[in-house]
DNA sequence: ACGGATTTATCGCAATTGCAACGAAACCGC
DNA sequence: GCGGTTTCGTTGCAATTGCGATAAATCCGT
């Protein structure tokens, strides 16, 4: 008598799990980004998440930028210590509340803000235009999908 | 004389940065997940991409997994490493090739696999009964921008 | 069938990440 | 206004990641 097979696993496609194609995705289009601002710039996204903030926003907090940025707030106080450390942010005390910190742009994070802005723009515009009509779409699903978490 | 104001940065919205917003959504869909299996099963994200790939294709070497689910061989290379550790897959040599692996899994990773799928499958049904008409949108969305990359 | 080029998988090392713990400051109920 | 609690930012430590280098095996042109 013959070892029985063991019965077969059900059938799944990686392919078509939303989680998965999510994360190439993203993966995909933020390392080509990724790979232009470091070579460019030589920053790293984190960094670039909070210059993009510090340059929307003015001065802010670290918890501010936490809140707001979709980063932990040890991941926001490790990218201002290098953009401090390569001068391209300020910090100090906030003086109506010592726990509180104040970051803002220094002028040469300004100076690279004026230049890599248009240029996140212009990706921007190009990503919608190569996608066309499912830029739209995709939107429209990543909207529903972002309001869930908030 | 004071001095000048710097020229305003151009205005930059990162919440409608189709990248961030990527990157945002796929964090947060992969970590709700990776947190179940990691409290489940106890495996990780890459692990969890390896052993889907050996039970839907049998038995492949690093190279087949790192060519079709969006790894690097490295990353193949180290999660088939701590997966034989625990057990779940298993490797021999392929003596056709002497450099080529194969890697499949052992009764163990199947056993868990049975088990795994099926929430898996559940996942996908809930998360697309959540978005509702949106679902159809974010894929079609994702399959332009999937496209693009092959 | 020989020798350089290529492919495959792994690993060393440095950088990054994530968690938990920490110290300082402010808050709050009494 | 005192003392426990909470908030804020940083950091130590361990795990993970990414790059480049490596060893072993195969391929391929001659």
């Amino acid at each position: 008598m013959t070892k029985e097979d063991p019965p077969p696993l059900p059938a799944f496609d990686l392919f078509g799990f939303t989680p998965y194609r999510l994360a190439v995705a993203a993966k995909h289009t933020s390392d080509e980004l990724a790979r232009q601002y470091r070579a460019r710039f030589g920053i790293s996204v984190p960094e670039w998440r909070v210059l993009v903030h510090l340059a929307h926003s003015g001065e802010v907090s670290v918890r501010d930028i936490e809140a707001r940025v979709a980063m932990e707030k040890y991941e926001v106080s490790r990218a201002a210590k290098r953009l401090r450390e390569a001068g391209l942010i300020e910090r100090r005390e906030n003086p109506q509340d010592r726990r509180l910190i104040i970051l803002s742009l220094a002028p040469k994070g300004r100076d690279m803000m004026a230049e890599l802005l248009p240029m996140a723009k212009a990706h921007q515009a190009e990503l919608e235009h190569r996608l066309g009509p499912a830029f739209q779409q995709l939107e429209a699903g990543l909207e529903a999908l972002l309001k869930e978490t908030q």
